[in-house]
DNA sequence: GTCACGATAACGAGGCGTCAGAGTTC
DNA sequence: GGAACTCTGACGCCTCGTTATCGTGA
């Protein structure tokens, strides 16, 4: 985290010292440079060292808190590089808190199935042996997702989107 | 959805019949095979055909059944293939049922930052201009996120442990 | 002959982790 | 001269979707 002095005499960062600041990877940054999230101030033409800013990392503390509830990096992207007036990005956040409520129900559903097959395996319903692994996890499965079938988007389907 | 009956004169579906069964794909079902989750009972070995017999229905429930309350194709290849008695099992539902409870909170704290990100905006409070979309995001974020610290990880790394 | 169906293979997504191999700074 | 840093590039993760090109079945 040592402050440097480059060649233009301005205060300036490595990705280093800026990965640790932020607990993050060198790796990230070099990802968040090259989709245009976060271009270092400065390369050294000579090593293609990167140099930050003490202003840029204002724009990372941005782009790690989007990240953090839920923004995917093309978004972000498009937050920082889109013309967005306030009526947009009102728009954006109550769309992403839509999602976010679907997946969050989406959770709560599974949990609920998994609290019913836990519940099933400790009244000891398949305590008795004689059954294979593979006929268990049907009949657990089967207690507890007959009327699942009309949740037609799954987890991983929906968590992206 | 045609029922055949191969050189074994066994009733038999073909991996496009199985896919439109279950509302899955065929590439799906060569991903199942690849991994050893499902694989058909028969192959033609003139033409790479795959063949499925009714049984392999219910192991493909099991399947999609497990995955959909969030099991990934690893864990449910290990539900199949291991040897999990009672309590074993007991213990991987309850260790998905805690995962997915910690995703489900981080979710909701997310959502609740959105929120109050939404009302700061409703109350115009950013609503004057000659601020940058950088600012006003650096703003938005730092209103919401000062206490945020301690929440260390984020959703994307917490999402798939 | 047509046309849906099957096969394999490769590329892409997201957001990095984790090398490898090389150069640089201190 | 050696540790700690930097660079680029490539593969892996996970679960497929999406072509592309081919052969097969009815």
């Amino acid at each position: 985290m040592d402050i440097k002095t480059d060649h233009l005499s301005e205060m300036t960062f490595r990705i280093g010292d800026v990965a640790a600041m932020f607990d993050i990877s060198t790796k990230a940054l070099r990802i968040y440079d090259r989709l245009g999230l976060l271009k270092p101030s400065c390369i050294n033409p000579e090593n293609g060292y990167r140099y930050y800013t003490p202003n840029q990392l204002n724009t990372l503390e941005v782009i790690l808190n989007l990240k953090k509830v839920g923004f995917s990096l093309n978004e972000i992207s498009q937050f920082i590089h889109g013309n967005l007036d306030n009526n947009q990005m009102l728009t954006v956040f109550q769309n992403k808190h839509f999602k976010l409520q679907c997946i969050k129900d989406t959770i709560q559903y599974n949990m609920e199935l998994i609290e019913d097959m836990v519940s099933s395996l400790k009244e000891g319903a398949l305590i008795h042996d004689g059954l294979t692994h593979k006929q268990k996890a049907l009949l657990l499965s089967r207690i507890t997702c007959l009327d699942n079938k009309t949740l037609e988007e799954s987890l991983t389907q929906i968590l992206w989107l």
